[in-house]
DNA sequence: GTCATCATGTAAGCCGTTACATGATTGC
DNA sequence: GCAATCATGTAACGGCTTACATGATGAC
């Protein structure tokens, strides 16, 4: 999970471990902030991998910005800027490598993990990075599952032996599940929209 | 949250291991099937503690080894009898001590660890063992939680920076939490006007 | 100059899982 | 008799948290 959207964040750009709780939680929609003992240890063992490279300790190295345009005194008078402006030194920033997108997409399209709402939660907001196809797989997998779930749940609320506060919470997380297979519902309608859109305008030649 | 779980369900009646996994999802409307490798330890530690006693191992099973009174034949006739009434051999069912019962009570009040969602499902579904004042008090920390979460998917959903995926994602956690709150209050409408019939009852001096 | 925040990291522990090992009972 | 289910337990490991340790920077 955290390898998970720790690269999936870094798909989008680089990014220093401090950094990360707060995108994991602004960005991905992950309610609880993970700690820095998860993140840090993850980095590193990333790292070590292979799928992430450490770019720059420290913001000396605005070099990987430097166009080489710049002379030497505005790249200079640029670094101050940053530091300034980006906050502090001892920054450890991290890019993805090519071997970690080949994983990562990997990783995102595994079935094997998808159990749980959070997993789910966690893979659609990262869906842009998948194919159409595997979209709607992992939707429809996930919709399956979910109308098993509520099938026990409303058995449950019907078990009579149940005092009313048990009974309403099976009730209430059958409303819940209820309302997720809506929302996957409401996803796979604008993929297959989509899906046809791109299916016409290849037939009817537009762009 | 296993030790509360098991608590719960034996303070209704006397439970074994193997039972007591279906009884989590059956009555306490714990999704997930908790494994048995978390259940045993769980049930011995608790037994270390004084907090439950194992009542029967087997149902006349030991007396097939040991006794004398019974004549070979008869003790044979019983062991079959209890297993084909009660099941079968081998199951260890416990029964939750006073302590236990103390400690449970105790556990389930205790504001620490109301802070995920399961927890919170948890504690509502044995939410009967609370006096009314514990409820009210559980309801409206969890509320309190939920208008704060709230707040910040809402920003996030307003986050433009975001692709239409993760949006989404935001989106329809706002909407699960909109919806965990309504239930809050149903509950929390429930429990103001049961203390108000109480009370007026008490003042008008009926039952 | 000191406090809050930013920033990185390690070590211990918690709470669960999966995998393994064993055996009884029921139904076919 | 054989497979499925019931039933108990152990061992290893996974993934995360809390607590600890350290230090820079910015704001007041």
């Amino acid at each position: 999970m955290l390898d998970l959207a720790i690269l999936g964040l870094l798909m989008d750009r680089d990014h220093h471990g401090y950094e990360i709780r707060t995108q994991v939680r602004d960005r991905l929609g992950v309610t609880s902030n993970l700690s820095f003992g998860s993140i840090y240890p993850a980095l590193a063992r990333l790292e070590r991998q292979g799928l992430v490279e450490a770019v720059s300790v420290t913001d000396a190295a605005p070099m990987m910005i430097s166009t080489g345009s710049l002379s030497g005194e505005r790249a200079s008078l640029r670094a101050l800027r940053a530091t300034q402006v980006l906050g502090r030194r001892g920054r450890k920033v991290y890019r993805i490598s090519d071997e970690g997108r080949r994983v990562f997409v990997e990783l995102l399209a595994d079935p094997a993990t998808v159990d749980d709402s959070r997993n789910f939660s966690l893979r659609v907001a990262l869906a842009k990075y998948l194919t159409p196809t595997l979209r709607v797989t992992l939707l429809e997998r996930r919709r399956t599952d979910l109308v098993e779930r509520l099938a026990e749940l409303l058995a449950g609320a019907r078990n009579e032996q149940l005092d009313t506060y048990a009974r309403s919470v099976m009730t209430h997380a059958a409303k819940g599940v209820e309302l997720d297979i809506e929302w996957i519902d409401t996803l796979l309608t604008t993929e297959r929209n989509n899906q046809q859109t791109f299916t016409e305008q290849v037939k009817t030649g537009k762009e």
